[in-house]
RNA sequence: GGGCCAUUAGCUCAAUCGGCAGAGCAACGGACUCUUAAUCCGCAGGUUGAAGGUUCGAUUCCUUCAUGGCCCA
């Protein structure tokens, strides 16, 4: 029984109280990472390494307790990777030797000695001396097999962290892709900035919003959605390069593809178009995917995804076409695009207006084809309130999104700067929402107040980094990316 | 929202047609000064997710619920 083992251990850091030591001390100084001592000594042999004698003190949790009778070996793993320690009775101080028998696989031990290898050739510590620094009263999983109930890595993701590498590797990867990202755009002179998760009105995306509220200013707030309409607000003021890289909030249903709040990288460039952002977005991609692997060829599930640049572009209308098998000369054509609908068994096909239809026709056909990196350009205006109309079709806008793997990555548009025509897209919207579309975007009258003072002809994208974890990462779920992805409660 | 699957010891998994609930690892006791999933001997560990039903008898069959996974919308 589980209260066995933590009542075992419990009674092994009283046996150390006992001895006048604190089971949870907090006085022992580490000098050199497992890592470190690998990368400082791995061409070091058993001789050199006993006239060197250096000198070291690793802290770790004791991940293995091989005991040989008068020689006990502890696989020890810090943050860095994993060292082993070899505890001889000859080495050791008599109370130190005690000690040992008080160690529990789990424990946080401090260890101190010179670098040594083992006969088989297993560089190690020689302890000198051992120090039990935390005790832990729950036993790991099982060593070989690890930790594998999804629900219970979940919940638990200390433990998850503790014993499996790989999930480990996965989020090391996550932290190095955001910073690789900071550091992309400040090299090409963004600022970046934080505004608001609560808002009173909430924008810049079509999705339905979680709902709060402010008690002492008794007000409804939401969380935000997507942080474009103040991002813009801040290119009218002046700051005409900047990027925020923060959470969104969006209430809808959880799937391998979608947790309620996901990171967000969004950025505005002024003097730029949604052209420019496509070479924006292939250089970082690509720049990412060398600095992360080496090379711009990764694997992702049975696929080899490419990110050598140029990406295949891929405008809607030639997707219809291509894909949706909707003849040239009908893509604007409400009767073929119904009957394609009805081909792909898209639901509601007969309410939607024509943008959305042909939208929903190309997620039902091509979505899913686009497995290597493709920028889908041209979008219709009606699913585009934010964007800048196509100068040679105004039925269509400056508009991309990028897909891999099936999924939408990024989206990104010359941004529309006409107040003018974003009042009338806003009210479209308003039509649409009339018309029973929770996701229409809302009317925001400090948004057309702002683009009256006059935005830049600007560009903005934003990208879903936790996608984009997972094609860098390789892995099928966004919860393999998120460290706590959103359960029920236990029971 | 719909369909399918899973839930058994701390962990990973068994259990024949409905007939005494088992193993490995971890733990506990012991042997062992070069192990690498150490090895060897011994010992212990269970409200089979919850509630109800069928049955002489339920881990197994039925119903409802809970949690999770996959697929679909």
């Amino acid at each position: 029984m589980e209260d066995t083992i933590i009542s075992q251990r419990r009674a092994k850091a009283d046996a150390l109280r006992a001895r006048g030591e604190d089971p949870y001390a907090n006085d022992f100084r580490v000098t050199h990472t497992a890592a470190e001592i690998h990368a400082a000594h791995s061409g070091d042999d058993l001789e050199t390494l006993e006239q060197k004698a250096v000198q070291v003190a690793v802290g770790g949790r004791v991940m293995a307790i091989r005991r040989m009778g008068k020689l006990v070996f502890f696989v020890l793993a810090d943050r860095s990777g994993q060292i082993q320690a070899n505890l001889f009775q000859d080495a050791l101080p008599a109370a130190d030797l005690e000690r040992i028998e008080l160690v529990d696989v789990g424990d946080i031990v401090g260890v101190a000695g010179p670098v040594m290898r083992t006969r088989r050739g297993e560089l190690s510590v020689k302890a000198t001396s051992l120090r039990l620094l935390t005790k832990s009263l729950r036993p790991l999983p099982e060593k070989w097999h690890g930790l594998t109930d999804v629900s219970t890595r979940y919940r638990q993701r200390y433990v998850d962290l503790i014993v499996n590498e790989d999930v480990r590797r996965t989020f090391q990867a996550r932290g190095r892709i955001v910073s690789y990202i900071r550091r992309f755009f400040e090299d090409r002179d963004y600022l970046e900035v934080e505004t608001p998760m609560l808002q009173s009105i909430y924008g810049g995306a079509a999705a339905k919003p979680f709902v709060t509220h402010h008690n002492s200013m008794d007000m409804r707030l939401f969380m935000r959605i997507a942080p474009e309409l103040n991002l813009k607000r801040l290119v009218v003021g002046g700051l005409h390069r900047v990027f925020e890289l923060n959470r969104n909030f969006r209430n809808e249903g959880i799937s391998t593809r979608h947790n309620p709040e996901f990171t967000a990288l969004e950025f505005y460039e002024a003097f730029a178009n949604y052209e420019d952002l496509m070479a924006l977005t292939e250089e970082l991609l690509h720049g990412l995917c060398i600095h992360l692997h080496g090379t711009d060829q990764i694997p992702y599930g049975e696929h080899t995804l490419s990110f050598a640049q140029p990406f295949r572009r891929l405008s809607v209308y030639q997707g219809l076409i291509e894909h949706a098998g909707v003849p040239a000369d009908a893509v604007e054509d409400r009767d073929a695009l119904l009957a394609a609908a009805q081909r792909l068994h898209v639901p509601k096909a007969h309410e939607m207006a024509l943008g959305y239809l042909q939208m929903a026709i190309f997620e039902a056909a091509a979505e899913h084809l686009l497995v290597q990196p493709t920028f889908v350009t041209d979008f219709p205006l009606d699913v585009s309130p934010l964007s800048r109309r196509k100068d040679a079709n105004p039925k269509l806008v400056d508009r991309f999104e990028l897909y891999c793997a099936g999924r939408e990555i990024a989206n990104a548009f010359s941004e529309l700067n006409d107040p003018i025509d974003q009042h009338e897209r806003f009210a479209a919207q308003a039509n649409q929402r009339d018309k029973g579309d929770e996701e229409a975007h809302p009317m925001d009258d400090d948004f057309i107040r702002a683009l009256e003072y006059g935005m830049p002809p600007t560009a903005g994208e934003g990208i879903g980094i936790d996608r984009l974890v997972m094609l860098m990462t390789n892995q099928p779920s966004i919860r393999e990316v998120i460290f706590f992805p959103l359960l029920r409660p236990e029971a």
